[in-house]
DNA sequence: GTTCTGACA
DNA sequence: TGTCAGAA
């Protein structure tokens, strides 16, 4: 996959992905310290961003849109790999891994309602419900 | 002319 | 989030 190396390819300023991403200079920084994205930077301090970074752009948008807050958007988008030594040490003991269950198996509802096809009128409601209630 | 950081009606 | 200041 040579090609990804193009897609991670830090190209363009703030100004371009303003307007690919119709999001404003702001917002995009504001997710920037909230480490939703991490672009790179010229010598002079400039920000520069790749297509995977404007596609991560679009898709935060895209949750921004359906009412998630940051915190949700963390969750979604930032890698749940990360249950190590908690499986190892407590895998037959019920409470915490019941909840982890639980909760990756929410993670994968979201993904699917967020980027899965469409949501039916009336089941939206995970979302703005669930997601904001443990994220707040 | 653009972008950056920090701050605030 | 918008917007302004002051500097790069």
């Amino acid at each position: 996959m040579t090609d990804d190396i193009r897609r991670n390819m830090a190209l363009f300023p703030i100004g371009i992905v303003m307007k690919l991403t119709d999001l404003t200079a702001r917002q995009i920084r504001y997710y920037e310290q909230h480490e939703l994205i991490i672009p790179a930077r010229t010598s002079g301090n400039q920000r520069l961003y790749s297509f995977n970074d404007v596609e991560r752009l679009l898709e935060i948008k895209d949750l921004i849109e359906k009412g998630v807050n940051i915190a949700g958007i963390k969750q979604v988008l930032l890698p749940v790999s990360k249950d190590s030594e908690e499986a190892t040490v407590l895998n037959e003991h019920s409470e915490v891994k019941r909840k982890e269950m639980t909760e990756s198996q929410l993670h994968k509802m979201l993904k699917q309602q967020l980027f899965g096809g469409g949501n039916r009128p009336g089941q939206v409601s995970l979302i703005q419900g669930e997601l904001s209630r443990f994220y707040q």
